[in-house]
DNA sequence: CTGAAAGCGCTTACAG
DNA sequence: CTGAAAGCGCTTACAG
């Protein structure tokens, strides 16, 4: 069985290929008959066409397909959150998403040789090389600060190690220890808000935490007893389920959250919610987030200036570990 | 700044178009000097040459592009596991694949004319009207059967309720009860579990259990009471956070778990390893089941038999909870 | 060993 | 109001 083409079905409904075309795209400017309309659009569902989007692309020089390009890492609801959104969006000006889960390792190069995207969404930086051949293939590109190394998500990461620590530093902790994930993948968010942390002890003339890997689903029980003997009070976690062994950590030490140790995670899991104590964590305002990025390709997409990045995007929900 | 196309290519080199195709393709069979070759890979990337996608799917009638179309509902990190694999098994064949989140209640149709793939692939089932236009544009569909109205994945998650069943059932428990999520969007994951859950115990001539929702993220104190009150002495959770919630829940009551109250989960969640008691899980070996997706894609391109579902996909971990 | 030419399926300026 | 024709950029049978 052959693919059923547009010459088909203005065969099929005594038109030219032409008119097809006009019909159905609802090109605005060209008029035919209704009955003529209803025929052809009667005729293509009859046959089944689907245009080619190879052959429309080609055509028209560009696609509506919109390619977002996540990191390896595990994403995660916030990121999820967030493409739905974008999916949305664009969908009013029909153009569809579609994500590449991108490895670092590996150069994008060879995915334009499969595609060709409207646009490119970056949600984490890319590698100069890449980001040459995308400008050079006529591809757009948001993002991601396209001459600067850091995306406005990088931006993000450290106001929220800034919240974290300023949170600790008002209930008059001095000396604090950031508990960093074990997974490599993680390095680039972890470094990001370590630094805001860092950044925030500073601000407070307090000595500047150390980063100690606290792996996730481990009691961490030798980083209390360590931070316990160095006189550390309370510790930033890289997200919740960091927070979370810190936690079960102190319970091996029959330590008190959050009066002998606080502890502050990120993201506002389920799991910290009902944890003992309900853990005090950093939320994101996904909502917000999402607007901000949709309006951001949009503006690229129409050619105008990107809208600023949200004042204050994450907030403390304080609960009881701290 | 217009596109830089093979002709241009072929013009600085000073040969035709077809040897640069040759070359740049590396086509058996093709017979070009080294020196030609050499000269051609180095204009093109002088140039900035790069290969309009859509030109050469139209010419080959098929592309490179494997769409991975992805429910709406919140996935995880088996999903992302899932992925990471199959990315790395087709890229050996040339492949590449991008991700599209579907949402059911819009129609997949849309998305043909803006791409034209290689091979879908559904992790979630199609609607049938989305199947049908896509076996008439001659794409091909993997991963879901294509006539019954069950995937393997419906399989798998029957298995993963009879699982913690049988484990509540070996343990002495008579009176077990299904603690179910309220996200409408993970239904049809709830109901599959539920279901392998409803059949352990009809085999093993127990009450067919109740299910009743459990928000994750607070504790669920009126559930575990009326458990409490209707002698329930088990309950199996829809997955790690909602049996955490459980556990809050039974917390927030005095109940000790497991003696008066025993909690399986199912992801083998980091919170719930750290948990008190530790949470007993059904783990998926992510391993298994993403080698089992890659050859099931790879023998749908091929054309051979698809590779049978492992027997034993899940396992209990059991810990303190049960 | 290399090139001229056809054709994939579409859209759109142009002619009628 | 409708159609014939060009052309998007590539690959590949075919001719030399």
């Amino acid at each position: 069985m052959a693919r059923v083409t547009s010459a088909d079905v203005a065969r099929e409904a005594g038109v030219s290929r032409t008119t097809v075309s006009y019909v159905l795209n609802d090109t605005p400017g060209a008029s035919v008959s209704r009955v003529t309309r209803e025929r052809i659009r009667e005729t293509a569902t009859r046959l089944g066409y689907a245009p080619s989007a190879a052959a429309r692309t080609l055509r028209r020089g560009r696609s509506d397909l919109v390619v977002a390009v996540l990191p390896d890492w595990p994403t995660g609801s916030v990121v999820d959150t967030l493409l739905d959104h974008l999916t949305d969006v664009l969908a009013t000006r029909g153009l569809f998403v579609l994500v590449h889960h991108h490895r670092d390792s590996r150069s994008l190069a060879d995915l334009w040789r499969a595609v060709t995207p409207h646009t490119v969404v970056g949600l984490a930086p890319f590698a100069p090389d890449d980001l040459r051949t995308m400008q050079r293939a006529g591809i757009r590109v948001v993002g991601t600060a396209q001459n600067a190394d850091e995306t406005s998500f990088d931006v993000a990461q450290r106001g929220i190690g800034a919240l974290q620590a300023e949170h600790l530093v008002a209930a008059g902790h001095t000396r604090i220890a950031y508990a960093r994930p074990d997974d490599p993948r993680l390095g680039r968010f972890a470094d990001g808000r370590l630094a805001g942390v860092r950044a925030a002890c500073a601000a407070a003339a307090l000595e500047v935490p150390a980063a100690v890997p606290v792996p996730a689903g481990e009691p961490a029980a030798a980083a209390v007893a360590a931070w316990r003997d160095a006189g550390v009070t309370a510790v930033a976690a890289y997200n919740d389920d960091v927070a979370l062994a810190v936690l079960a950590g102190a319970a091996a030490h029959g330590l008190r959250v959050p009066d002998e140790l606080a502890v502050i995670g990120v993201d506002d899991a389920p799991a910290g919610r009902v944890a003992a104590p309900p853990l005090t964590t950093v939320a994101q305002p996904v909502a917000q987030q999402s607007e901000h990025l949709a309006a951001s390709v949009l503006a690229a997409i129409d050619g105008a200036d990107a809208p600023p990045w949200p004042d204050d995007p994450a907030l403390v929900v304080a609960r009881g570990s701290a």
